[in-house]
DNA sequence: TCTGGGGTCCTAGGACCC
DNA sequence: TCTGGGGTCCTAGGACCC
């Protein structure tokens, strides 16, 4: 009677360039490469490319100066967020006229709980659905949890549907490296070397002590459990609540004169103010994040005298993280971040 | 590879208190 | 005052993700 609880990941594919494609369809087919103010030569990196651009070795995060070495001939378009924010929500809106549950997990991507017997029927009308609403394609995972339905996604790309579950968790999974794995990056992946463990199934035999007393008590045993494909989190369709809100920039040229550093400052702590108060809760913390050239990061924060929203408290709050910095080195790259109240 | 912007969560050291 | 042990809070940094 009951069906089973499956969980599906929507990936919108190529999000970002194919929005853009969308309303300039001379574009169909060529390298489009969208991120930054769209000039290459400027401090900035990828937000998105085209599969087409991607032929060339360009990926998101790459500096657009080094994109545009790789595919000179490529079309490089600024990154336009209200666009991307509202075929978004067009999207998100579909997903939630089907009986599901929906976490929205990005502009991109969501995770769907539903209780069927057929998964990849479910699967395929989210995308014909998402298709003729919004004239873009989408790769479905279906997986017994949240973890193995985001790895499946990738499998399926390009607009495709891919299950993974317990059943077919090793021969998909078993001899992939550890930086395939959901919360394994580049750095952890070399500390599991150093402790000889190279794949997927050598982390899941892997000892739990050796792993808690290198990876730390909580992420070393949690590793271990990603590598068996254990995830019991629920998909959360209650919206979500924020715990802090910052604004950063990088400048084109550094900044070297400390006045300048201040007020740009000031600048960043009005606009953080201003989400603060749209969030309509107060603010504990307020923390300043400067840049050094030529690429070293610090962070310095006070605890608010007492919660609020106040435009003139966060910026004071900024400015005195601000002078805890000694250093008046060259600056590449300012922020300033509250935090609210966790509860 | 001359390395964005907006987030989350974990870890570790020192301060402080009993 | 040659000095233990445990708990908690604050702060900075690191890793990861979209």
């Amino acid at each position: 009677m009951d069906a089973p609880r499956w969980v599906l990941h929507v990936d919108l594919d190529q999000f970002i360039a194919a929005v853009e494609v969308l309303r300039r369809p001379e574009l169909k087919g060529q390298p489009v490469v969208v991120g930054g103010s769209g000039d290459p030569t400027q401090r900035a990196v990828v937000a998105t490319a085209s599969y087409e651009a991607r032929e060339f070795g360009v990926h998101s995060g790459m500096p657009l100066r080094t994109a545009a070495k790789r595919c000179p001939d490529a079309v490089f378009l600024p990154a336009d967020g209200p666009a991307y924010e509202a075929a978004s929500a067009q999207v998100m809106e579909t997903l939630r006229e089907f009986p599901v549950v929906v976490e929205v997990m990005g502009w991109d991507e969501a995770f769907v709980e539903t209780h069927t017997d057929d998964p990849e029927s479910v699967a395929r009308e989210i995308q014909d659905a998402v298709r003729e609403r919004t004239r873009l394609a989408c790769s479905v995972g279906i997986g017994d949890n949240k973890l193995r339905a985001k790895l499946a996604t990738g499998f399926g790309k390009p607009a495709g549907v891919f299950r993974l579950t317990e059943d077919n968790w090793w021969d998909v999974m078993g001899d992939r490296t550890t930086d395939a794995l959901w919360g394994i990056g580049t750095k952890t992946a070399r500390k599991l070397t150093d402790l000889g463990i190279h794949t997927v199934k050598e982390l899941a035999a892997a000892d739990p002590y050796a792993l808690a007393d290198r990876l730390g008590p909580t992420m070393g045993p949690w590793f271990r459990r990603l590598a068996r494909g254990a995830d019991n989190s629920p998909v959360v369709g209650t919206p979500y609540v924020p715990r802090s809100r910052s604004r950063e920039t990088t400048f084109q040229q550094n900044l070297t004169d400390w006045d300048v550093v201040r007020t740009e400052i000031v600048g960043l702590a009005r606009r953080v103010a201003e989400d603060v108060r749209s969030e309509g809760r107060p603010a504990v913390r307020v923390g300043v994040k400067v840049r050094f050239a030529p690429f070293r990061t610090l962070t310095r924060s006070v605890g608010l005298p007492a919660p609020t929203s106040d435009v003139a408290a966060i910026e004071a709050g900024a400015l005195a993280a601000l002078e805890k910095f000694e250093s008046r080195r060259p600056v590449r790259l300012l922020g300033v971040r509250a935090e609210f109240e966790t509860t």
